[in-house]
DNA sequence: TATTACGTTTACGTTAACGTAAACTTAGTG
DNA sequence: CACTAAGTTTACGTTAACGTAAACGTAATA
């Protein structure tokens, strides 16, 4: 089954160190059950490292990807609470809705290098190592 | 005119602090001339700041970014180099294209808190602070 | 049962990316 | 020309995100 996951497990699955899942426990982005002495992952908190993890690949902090995985879970109760959730996951996709314009424009100016590159390349003629049929 | 500028104009236009831009000289990432002692930045080096700083917003350390940089500086003049280097601008492609699918997958999942969160107020009734007219 | 593999806590070390402060030089201005 | 504002170098401090090591517990296995 999948819900017995012990800590060496779940640092091998995603290419971590247990010093790392440990840290995150640390810093409150994951608490796993307990039996006896020794942690134990359940499927939420494989969620939860796989999300921090993306998180880290995009560049947020731990507690960037706190504030994420929160909104992920299951809502409160009340108006208020709601609102304010509402009101954050909205700010948060603004960001990383602007976010993803800079990635594109970063892409178009890769695509203009990779094009002056080939061009460059093409000027150049056959005088070295043309290697074409 | 817009050529000259000092490092305290540059720090002011790009919010940053002037220690900011000195330890981004440190580490070869701007090469600015000098006016007697004092630094003096030319548009390239605007450039490169702001791309320096948009890598930052998506997560670039900024050794990541000198290697962009570098792509995107007048290609060398010899068939290898050149060769080299379109592999690499082909690499750096291949990864950003990556984060940008991550990113996308975040999106997703934000909208679907989002509804998940007014599903939850619509569940709610107006019991509590309706406001709607 | 002794060994080995994995787990636990505690604590100090490390790297990137700056912040902060001191001590000094230089340019412009009343 | 004295003063002030901005620049310069040098150097130590700081924070996030772990790495590394020690000293110890436990469980399975030969």
């Amino acid at each position: 089954m999948n819900s017995t996951c012990t800590i060496g497990d779940l640092a091998e699955e995603f290419g971590v160190t247990t010093r790392t899942i440990r840290f995150y426990e640390e810093k409150g982005l994951l608490n796993p059950s307990r039996k006896g002495q020794r942690r134990h992952y359940s499927l939420a908190d494989r969620t939860k490292l796989r999300l921090i993890l993306r998180g880290k690949r995009l560049g947020l902090s731990l507690d960037e990807s706190a504030e994420i995985i929160l909104m992920y879970g299951t809502p409160g109760n009340n108006r208020k609470q709601l609102d304010t959730l509402l009101e954050k996951i909205g700010q948060k996709r603004k960001e990383l809705q602007a976010r993803r314009r800079e990635l594109d424009a970063m892409l178009d100016e890769m695509a203009q290098a990779e094009n002056k590159c080939r061009a460059a390349i093409a000027d150049l003629g056959q005088q070295q190592k043309p290697e074409t049929s």
